[in-house]
RNA sequence: CGGGGUGUAGCUCAGCCUGGCAGAGCGCCUGGUUUGGGGCCAGGAGGUCCCGCGUUCGAAUCGCGGCACCCCGACCA
C-alpha cells in the first residue's frame, strides 16, 4: 500500500480536446487522459499514470503465467545477427528487422521476437527428457520496423510483449503445454476486462502447426474474422475454411470459342453469355518471390492471398505488375490457363472440380466455353486458396458465416521442431537417443492490451477502468476552501481508513473548480470517486460514486473505505 | 511501397484562394473573485508559420524539392 498520490504532485496534463489525428477512442482517450505522449510514429512515452496501468497489466500476466507453471526469464533485446541467419529469418523478416552495427563492425538486430534467443538459452540448459516439459516466458521490449504504425498503441514499432515458449518431448505433451498457455490467456484477458474470442489463425512468418489468435472484436479492428452462428466455428479470414457453392453438374462438352466484344470482368462475361459467375473461370496473376504465378479460381470466388502464399511456400506475394503481364503475353480480361506456359498454374479446387466453365481465350474479346480441368488445362498445383466471405457456408455445419472486425491481442501456436533443429535444442530420450524439442510459442502485446482495455471500457465522459488495471482504486475529489476544517478532517479520516483497507488513492487537492475536478475524474476513470465536501458532510458523510454504473451514495466517513474495499473484492472475485 | 490528408503558440484551429504588422478559443504565469459539473474579472509570458531553394520591393500565403505526422491498402502482438 502506498501513501495517497496528490494531484498537485502528479505530473499529468489532461486535454479538453484530443489532437485531430487521433481517431480511435482508445487513442483519443490515451492522449486526453495524459497517459501517453507521442514521440514519433509508433513510439510513445508513458506518463506516471499511464505507466501504472501498464504495470498492472504486466502484473496480471505474470500472476497467470506463473500460475500456469511457466517460469519467467529475461533475454537481451540486442541479438547477434548470426542467430537470425541460423534460423533463416534474417531474410524472412526483411526490412521489419531493425539492424545495427557495433564498433567492431559486428552486426546485430533489435529483437522483433525471441524464438532464436530462447532457443539458444534452451539449447544451453536442456539436456535430458528429465528437463522437460518446460515453459519459459518474459515481458520484454520488441522492435519491429513496421511499414505503418497505427491507431495509437495498436501497432507500435517498439512495444512490450509477453512472450512464452514451451519445450516438450513430443507433440502429445506439447498439446498439454499449449492448453495450459491457452487457459492462462483466457484468465488474463478476462481479468483485464478485454473480451476476446479464440479463433483459428494462420501461423504466419513464424511457421508451425496449430495456431489460434485471441481476438478483441471491434469495428476499428484491422483483422477480419469469420464466425459461424451455427456451430461456433471462428477463424481469421486468412485461415477460414468454408464450403463453396457446389458447381453445376454436367458432362464435359466440346470447347467452343465465342466472341465477347469488350467483356472483361466476370460479371460482364457471365451476363453476356447467360451463365452464372460460378460457371466461369477467373484468372489472377501474381509474383511470388519475384516469379510469375498464374492462379485459376472459379469466377464467383476470390483468392485468399495467405492461403495462396502457403500453397506456394512463398515468402512474399504481390500482384503482378502491368509490365510483366504484357511481357508474358497475358491478356487481362481474357486470360486463361488453357495454353499457358512458362509459369506455374495454381488452381483452387473449385476450378478443378467444376465442369464446362467459361474461361478466357488468351485473345482479346474472345472466351472459351466448356473448359475442363485435366482435359483442356492442367494445374501444376491444386489447393484450397479461396477467401471465405460473409454468407459463405460453414465447412462444419453449413450455416452462413458472418464477418466481424477484430484486433489480435494474443497468439498461441505450435511450432514443432523447426527452430529446435535449426538452433540446436536437443535432448536425450529414455533410450539415450538425441531428439529435437517440440516447441510452442505464445505472445501477448501489452500496450495493445492497454488500448483494447480502453476500447472496451469507456463512455462519452472518459475511461472506466476495471479494478484490476486501474491506476488507482479511488479518485478523491476535495471540494471546499483550504481552510475548511471539517473537510480537512474528513479527508484525513478517509485516507487513514483507506490505507487500512488497502485502497490506493488519487487525491485531487488542486485549487480548481469542482467542475474541472469532476470532469477529470470521469476522464481518468478510477472505479470509484469519493467526494469530500461541505455539502456531502452536511448530508452525513462523503459521496461514493461508482464510475461504471454512476451509482452514488452518501456514506459515513468512517465506513466509506471499508465499503469500497468490499465492493472492490467482490468485483475482483467476479472477474476471475 | 501505392492512394488520400495534414503541418501556424502547450492543445483545438482561423488566416493561405486574392502576397503587405502573427491571430482566436482553451491551456500556462500573476493578482482578485468563485467553490457540486471544464465559473468570472484584470494583467502577462509564449512563434524556426515543418525544412530548403526559388519568384517578388515584400512570402504563413505563390512555385519546386524534401521531411514529419495521420488515415486507407499489402504485414503483425
Amino acid at each position: 500500500m502506498e501513501s495517497p498520490m496528490r494531484m498537485r504532485q502528479l505530473l499529468i496534463k489532461t486535454l479538453r480536446e484530443a489532437p485531430a489525428e487521433a481517431e480511435l477512442p482508445s487513442h483519443r482517450l490515451l492522449l486526453r487522459a495524459g497517459l501517453v505522449v507521442p514521440l514519433a510514429a509508433g513510439l510513445y512515452c508513458f506518463t506516471p499514470l499511464g505507466w501504472r496501468v501498464v504495470r498492472n497489466i504486466e502484473r496480471i500476466i505474470r500472476e497467470e503465467m506463473n500460475r500456469s507453471g511457466a517460469q519467467e526469464v529475461h533475454l537481451p533485446a540486442l541479438h547477434p545477427i548470426e542467430l537470425w541467419e541460423q534460423s533463416g529469418r534474417a531474410a524472412l523478416m526483411g526490412p521489419t528487422l531493425f539492424r545495427l552495427t557495433d564498433r567492431k563492425e559486428r552486426e546485430f538486430a533489435l529483437g522483433p521476437t525471441h524464438e532464436e534467443v530462447i532457443s539458444y538459452l534452451a539449447s544451453r540448459l536442456v539436456q535430458s527428457y528429465r528437463d522437460l516439459p518446460v515453459t519459459l516466458y518474459q515481458v520484454q521490449t520488441k522492435f519491429r520496423d513496421e511499414p505503418r504504425p497505427r491507431g495509437g498503441l495498436i501497432r507500435l514499432r517498439e512495444f512490450t510483449m509477453k512472450d512464452a515458449y514451451s519445450f516438450d518431448t513430443s507433440w502429445e505433451t506439447l498439446d498439454a503445454s499449449y492448453d495450459a498457455a491457452f487457459a492462462a490467456y483466457q484468465r488474463i484477458f478476462r481479468r483485464a476486462g478485454v473480451p476476446v474470442v479464440p479463433v483459428a489463425a494462420d501461423s504466419g512468418a513464424i511457421g508451425g502447426k496449430d495456431s489460434q489468435e485471441f481476438v478483441f472484436l471491434t469495428e476499428s479492428g484491422e483483422d477480419t474474422i469469420l464466425l459461424c452462428p451455427g456451430c461456433g466455428y471462428a477463424a481469421n479470414a486468412e485461415k477460414a475454411e468454408f464450403q463453396p457453392v457446389p458447381p453445376l453438374p454436367g458432362e464435359p462438352a466440346p470447347v467452343e470459342k465465342v466472341h465477347t466484344p469488350g467483356k472483361k470482368t466476370i460479371a460482364e462475361v457471365a451476363a453476356f453469355l447467360g451463365v452464372e459467375p460460378r460457371q466461369t473461370l477467373k484468372a489472377v496473376f501474381y509474383k511470388a518471390d519475384g516469379r510469375p504465378v498464374f492462379v485459376a479460381i472459379r469466377g464467383d470466388l476470390e483468392v485468399n492471398e495467405v492461403k495462396l502464399k502457403n500453397a506456394l511456400g512463398a515468402r512474399e506475394l504481390e500482384p503482378m505488375d502491368d509490365e510483366t503481364v504484357r511481357r508474358l503475353g497475358l491478356v487481362a480480361g481474357s486470360a486463361s490457363p488453357v495454353g499457358v506456359t512458362g509459369m506455374p498454374v495454381v488452381a483452387d479446387t473449385s476450378a478443378t472440380e467444376a465442369v464446362n466453365l467459361v474461361a478466357g481465350a488468351n485473345e482479346a474479346d474472345f472466351h472459351l466455353r466448356n473448359v475442363n480441368h485435366g482435359r483442356d488445362w492442367q494445374a501444376t498445383n491444386v489447393a484450397e486458396i479461396a477467401l471465405a466471405r460473409a454468407g459463405d457456408a460453414c465447412r462444419k455445419c453449413g450455416s452462413a458465416l458472418e464477418t466481424r472486425r477484430g484486433i489480435e491481442m494474443g497468439h498461441v501456436f505450435k511450432l514443432g521442431t523447426l527452430y529446435a533443429e535449426k538452433l540446436g535444442v536437443y535432448y536425450l530420450d529414455e533410450a539415450g537417443e538425441r531428439r529435437p524439442c517440440v516447441m510452442g510459442c505464445y505472445g501477448i502485446g501489452v500496450e495493445r492490451m492497454l488500448a483494447a482495455i480502453i476500447e472496451a471500457n469507456h463512455d462519452a465522459d472518459g475511461i472506466a477502468w476495471p479494478w484490476e488495471v486501474a491506476p488507482f482504486d479511488v479518485h478523491v475529489v476535495v471540494i471546499g476552501t483550504a481552510g475548511d476544517d471539517a473537510v480537512g478532517a474528513a479527508l484525513a479520516e478517509f485516507e487513514a481508513t483507506a490505507a487500512g483497507a488497502g485502497l490506493d488513492l488519487l487525491v485531487d487537492d488542486r485549487d480548481e473548480s469542482p467542475g474541472i475536478k469532476f470532469k477529470d475524474a470521469d476522464l481518468l476513470g478510477m472505479p470509484v470517486r469519493v467526494t469530500v465536501s461541505p455539502r456531502a458532510l452536511e448530508r452525513g458523510g462523503v459521496e461514493v460514486r461508482h464510475r461504471r454504473t454512476g451509482e452514488s451514495n452518501i456514506v459515513p466517513v468512517g465506513t466509506a473505505a471499508a465499503a469500497i474495499a468490499a465492493a472492490r473484492s467482490e468485483a475482483l472475485e467476479a472477474g476471475r
